[in-house]
DNA sequence: TATTTATTTGTACGTTCGTATAAAATTTTG
DNA sequence: CAAAATTTTATACGAACGTACAAATAAATA
């Protein structure tokens, strides 16, 4: 299995449906796991409004209860949509937190590395996982600065948001917490901005072609480190 | 007439609706202003498509058809919407980028000064305006990250963009011009973030109020002119 | 083998959507 | 004052919405 999928592939063969009856093996993972790629996509391209049950499971190729079956009432299915990917990408950002906490030996993290450790699980897989990253950055962005992506992303992000801004703070002794804040915001609008993909820094720049997100990555780092380093001085 | 709200008001007396029959002057603007302010508002609430024609009329105190009477069909309202305080802005950041360009007498720009003038019209109309434009910027986040947004946002904005762009990328010679498009896109999408106020910078820093747009104004500025100016070194 | 459990199917309900049509009301124009 | 123009009101249409119910089907259980 390829690395950047991190153990999460779309279901297979999405042309079969299922015949009716009981499952083979204990639940049907199979079919739910369909239904949260359908979804995924479709809210993604049209947004929470605008994508509806029926296109959901039509796109999952099922009758459309089987989505309020399997997930209930619609903003349920949307918050599984949501989970299911930010479990992973906070237990990868954990574990970068974590690896640099034991390489710092009790000092500072280095201001580099906690920007880069919180935008590159995000932005590698927007860029080299499959389809279903690519919607689920996309879907991201459209939430973040809406009420009820902002409620969502605050269940299922936040902690770990907290935690890195910790960090931050503890590298930018004397910096005003509530600029590090603000830096974070910022550093995480535009790793939003990045992978939603609109075609905007293309029409802004004149190229034909979508720039290599990992490059934008690059440029993010070092662009947003500074920023960050410019904090404490008063 | 306050100096911020930038010769718009929000249409007066919004409880009183007009009789029916033609107007005594020439055309019925008031009734125009009234649909788009309410307009504005639930877009920005609820995004485009979870706002109906029939939630805008009643905001506006009207019969539904008097909507699509003005304004025809729906993605024509939604332009109308956006385009209206949008050349507002777009007529601030011309002025201020030639003033810029006249002290700087030929030389280039300064960073902290192209990024000032871009941020600042946006940043104090969302915090010093009126309610119109609080819904209005945070309509413009809520547009920032999906497909229909982004194409009306070109429309309106990335002549203006593209002239920032060409000064930011003249004043940070030897950068790459790729590098300083992206930096770009950082800057437009923090500045998003900040007027969106979607309560999560509250949450991440333990604050109770709402910090004062203009302070993280202020920290926007430096956080990101440092980050363009690091763009220089290879 | 008979019963229970889990899932899919098919159909349907009431609501709301964007848009359209017709008529009434009022001002401007001739 | 009569006719044309403009805007509001009132009503209505077909389509799509989220959700629900009952029946059918197949595996698990007894």
């Amino acid at each position: 299995m390829p690395r950047h999928t991190h153990g999460l592939t779309l279901a297979t063969d999405p042309a079969r449906p299922r015949k009716p009856g009981r499952p083979k093996g204990g639940r049907s993972d199979h079919t739910r796991e369909r239904i949260l790629d359908a979804a995924e996509k479709l809210f993604a391209d049209r947004g929470y409004d605008g994508a509806s049950i029926r296109d959901v499971a039509a796109e999952a190729g099922l009758q459309i209860h089987s989505v309020g079956y399997h997930f209930g009432p619609k903003e349920q299915l949307f918050d599984a949509v949501v989970a299911r990917r930010a479990d992973i990408m906070t237990g990868l950002r954990r574990e970068a937190l974590d690896a640099a906490r034991e390489r710092a030996e009790g000092a500072a993290i280095p201001i580099k590395q906690l920007v880069r450790d919180y935008v590159s699980p995000f932005i590698q897989s927007a860029s080299h996982g499959d389809a279903g990253w690519r919607n689920y950055a996309a879907l991201m962005g459209r939430l973040a600065n809406c009420p009820l992506g902002t409620e969502i992303i605050a269940r299922h992000y936040d902690d770990t948001a907290r935690a890195y801004i910790a960090e931050l703070q503890r590298a930018l002794a004397g910096a005003d917490p509530e600029d590090v804040v603000d830096g974070f915001s910022a550093m995480v609008s535009a790793m939003l901005g990045i992978c939603a993909a609109t075609g905007r820094p293309e029409r802004l720049s004149g190229r034909t072609t979508r720039r290599p997100p990992e490059d934008s990555f690059e440029t993010l780092v070092r662009f947003h480190t500074a920023g960050f380093l410019t904090l404490t001085i008063a």
